[in-house]
DNA sequence: TATTGTTATACTCTATAACTATA
DNA sequence: TATAGTTATAGAGTATAACAATA
């Protein structure tokens, strides 16, 4: 073993912290390859997952929980409803409201979608045993609560290519 | 506990992946904002680091390290170099390269910076037990090993503000 | 001829703000 | 008057490729 190597430049490699971002702007990275293959970008991806567990929302909500302005989102969403993925319906109750949901096809890529996402996971945590993985796991989601992150959302949907 | 709620959507709150990808970005931003404070981008830092790791190099091996195309780094060292924190040399064996070192106020401002990355570490890792906090370090490491990540350099750097 | 550093330029991305329709 | 959605536009960020100096 090198100890001595490893203490050479005890922050050449980073804390945790600097392990966090390297190894979170690496993940997003193959994600994104990955999602490519489905002709989706990650912030697609996260928009069908978002109205996956959220539908009917108005594109007002969805733009503030991807942390995007409204008028970036009006032609992020026409390109996934010009493949019949998402549809927009006026709200009877307020007929400036366009609220959006999954259609079949949409639903369809979704399911592909967490094939992906599944084997995404596999791929990044080979390096781990099945326990670590769920201390890994822990421990990550510990952190994320005490830094008050929403479940399900990151800003790196902001990104749309 | 509410582990009926924590199973309802299994992947809703992501696995390692998604976690990883959502921390990172969360803590590359808690990072750009500290060290905004000593008027400096993440990537600025990022090539301060490296030059105090491996001094004496050319720009387009810096550039190459640091995963930007060779015309982005001349502006980019420019803005180092006008501060005084680092200073371009002719190399005598060969004219054509620069090679890049850290003045002694560079240095100075490493010093500082390494002050802010230590705050920035206990910050995003103030959930975790001294313990746990190892513990995630060496699995993080683990993960980046396998991966062959390039310790002490990552992507997020290509971005400049 | 090849390579380093540099500059020029075209292209993409992004946000601000103006506009419309509904309320 | 205020808000949802949309469009227009200007500014910043980026990469490709042309250029000068040196090898």
């Amino acid at each position: 073993m090198s100890t001595e190597r490893e203490n050479e430049h005890p922050a050449s490699r980073g804390g945790a912290a600097f392990l966090l971002a390297q190894l979170g702007a690496h993940a997003a990275q193959r994600f994104a390859d990955r999602v490519a293959e489905l002709e989706l970008t990650p912030a697609q991806a996260g928009l069908l997952r978002l109205l996956a567990q959220a539908p009917g929302h108005s594109q007002r909500e969805l733009a503030d929980m991807l942390g995007m302005p409204p008028s970036r989102f009006v032609p992020f969403a026409d390109g996934l409803q010009e493949r019949g993925l998402i549809e927009r319906r006026r709200k009877p109750g307020d007929r400036r409201v366009h609220a959006l949901r999954l259609t079949d096809e949409g639903m369809e890529l979704l399911a592909r979608l967490r094939t992906v996402a599944r084997a995404h996971e596999e791929d990044v945590c080979q390096a781990l045993s099945p326990d670590e993985h769920q201390q890994l796991i822990g421990l990550l989601r510990r952190i994320a609560d005490q830094q008050r992150l929403t479940p399900g959302v990151h800003v790196g949907y902001r990104r749309l290519r």
